[in-house]
DNA sequence: GTCTATAGTCTGATAGAC
DNA sequence: GTCTATCAGACTATAGAC
């Protein structure tokens, strides 16, 4: 016997075709007010208005405030493991030096980053973080350690003593420098001075360790 | 001609004793309060109960909710300044090598956020962070790196390309890698792995750079 | 005179009736 | 879908305690 239906909630998916259409409205209405107004200021109100919607509406698509939150920031994690991805895929063909992939990678992320640093700032930063997102973000890192871990293994001209570890720490890096970035000069993300900076950074650890 | 006082702030500090014991009921009953409860849920009116005070009392001495926290994270920033002045101090006269003052600093850094990582969890991350605070808090790493500066350029064994640069890369590596420990592994920041794997990651870099 | 406690007011999230 | 009601929690005004 299924549980009493939460509220505002319909029991069957009803026109699919509009309501995925507001939903992602009132996402992207979310996403204005957020870069606008932050995350306290970004009040329900304000996104329903927005979506040229009444608060109600909203929370028949979205059971609170933070859900919405939640959507958009998942969305935007789930677009960096895309771009991460791709970004490794090109070169995985050709030779494995980190020289080669890594410019590729933290090129990929920085990028991810310079289209809206404001709400990502807002995202990341400015907006409490329930666990279900540390953990999907610490899942993606994984994910990400375990790629960049391949590549550590099939390169010949490194001897390092722990790959797994390496490639967690070149992960941290990446993802702590960069967003850091983003925090302190949002126009300037996609600098190349913060690529290449980086990628210097790596190449010592991984050319120079030897444990 | 002065504006109008704010309500509930006395115009003249008054009995000095008295009032500043009660300010640092305050604040360490909101250190306490925000440990248990986080951000939102560590409501006035708890903090009010846990400092024996009604919550208008609470106001007489801030003006509001996020000024105690503000109150509490600069507290938190300056303890770290002063570690870290302490820790470079404390190794100043021996030789300048980064592989000395490296780890008196990371390992000074660390410990700091091992005394209440619940509590720099909720302050640093879960909260909201006004602009007045990152302000602080960059002024704090600038001063750090100028610290970071002076041993770069006082050792010769280092032949940086930037030192002003390297600089800032040291103080943000060493920022961001054990902050992000302590909000994955609270429970185990001051392990000496981190503090050697930051070190190892640094020194590397800085022995490596020739731009 | 200087604080404290109590009893509000106000805003914004959420629920429920239409 | 809309509109209105409710509730929680930040903040305020004020009467009285020391």
């Amino acid at each position: 016997m299924p549980s009493r239906p939460s509220p505002h909630q319909p029991r069957k998916t009803p026109q699919q075709q509009r309501a995925r259409q507001t939903r992602q409205r009132i996402l992207d209405a979310a996403a204005r007010v957020f870069t606008e107004y932050g995350y306290a200021a970004g009040t329900t109100d304000r996104i329903a208005e927005a979506a040229k919607l009444s608060v109600g509406s909203v929370y028949q698509y979205f059971p609170n405030k933070d859900s919405i939150l939640l959507t958009l920031t998942l969305a935007h994690i789930d677009e960096g493991i895309e771009a991460v991805r791709a970004s490794l895929t090109a070169v995985a063909t050709s030779p494995v030096r980190p020289e080669q992939w890594l410019p590729a990678m933290v090129g990929a992320y920085a990028d991810l980053h310079s289209h809206n640093p404001r709400l990502h700032k807002v995202l990341f930063e400015e907006s409490p973080r329930p666990p279900e997102l540390l953990d999907r973000f610490h899942q993606a890192e994984r994910d990400a350690a375990d790629a960049v871990e391949q590549f550590l293994r099939s390169d010949p001209s490194l001897d390092l003593a722990d790959p797994t570890r390496s490639a967690r720490v070149v992960v941290a890096v990446i993802e702590s420098l960069v967003h850091r970035f983003v925090s302190q000069r949002p126009d300037d993300v996609d600098s190349p001075h913060l690529t290449s900076e980086i990628v210097d950074l790596l190449v010592a650890y991984l050319r120079a360790e030897r444990v």
